[in-house]
DNA sequence: TTAGGTGCAAAACCTTTGCCATCCC
DNA sequence: GGGATGGCAAAGGTTTTGCACCTAA
């Protein structure tokens, strides 16, 4: 079970370092098919969920339905616009303390945390409602 | 507009708010219709976006796939088991400058964060890898 | 009476998977 | 060469929705 070097997992993480947007697999897999124009959904979640597991990337699940995809791999958290739905990167670093307390407190074995905020982006504060 | 009681409505809330295991639709579902045998999923779903707009209960997504429904409004935090996929509420409450904080460097208008905990329950750390 | 709610089933949606061809090492 | 990977399409699981009937107020 090497890690075989592809063209296709090349692509999706290149083009997934590059942005800021946590974007979906389905953005992905349109995006990188502008180099790749067969490449298939199948491939891009398969190599999503690769990566995933090699730590590589890290998923979010802020809306409870599409899952998103974040290159960043440092201690960071995310805001996410509860109306168009968008996702931003908040330099509020999370402190890794909390987890040990939990940790003893609650018996658990906790390997991470996570803090997310969610409310209304700059523009669609403007468009009201 | 007016919001109708019914049995099903009540049925499910009721439910809900006697567990602490935050359960799925699924789990509500199978539930209820012991008390409603033709009680429908539809209806289920329904209630629960219902129930959840009016901010009578809330909404959790930790694995991404399922949403699950916790009937408890006051400020907690949730662990979840990445082996047996549980959740469990952990009495860290979550402070609320933070928001403040976070609003007034990026511009967003915060309405609420969550700080969700994962790793291995009691159970899931005895039974190894 | 009547607008909101329910049951049922189909549809929508996202994601995974089986199968065979292809490609990397 | 041989196992890992890709393409394609079908399947899988969760949630939503259209529609006709029902029911609380």
């Amino acid at each position: 079970m090497s890690t075989r070097k592809t063209r296709q997992r090349e692509a999706i993480l290149r083009v997934l370092k590059r942005t800021t947007t946590h974007p979906t697999a389905d953005w992905l897999y349109i995006e990188v098919r502008k180099e790749i124009p067969n490449i298939s959904k199948g491939t891009v979640y398969r190599n999503l969920n690769f990566l995933h597991k090699t730590g590589e990337i890290s998923e979010l699940n802020p809306d409870g339905r599409v899952t998103r995809y974040d290159g960043r791999q440092d201690n960071h958290c995310h805001f996410s616009c509860e109306k168009c739905g968008q996702v931003f990167d908040v330099d509020e670093p999370v402190s890794p303390e909390l987890g040990q307390r939990v940790a003893q407190e609650a018996g658990f074995q906790v390997n991470r945390h996570v803090l997310e905020f969610f409310g209304l982006c700059r523009d669609c504060q403007k468009g009201g409602e």
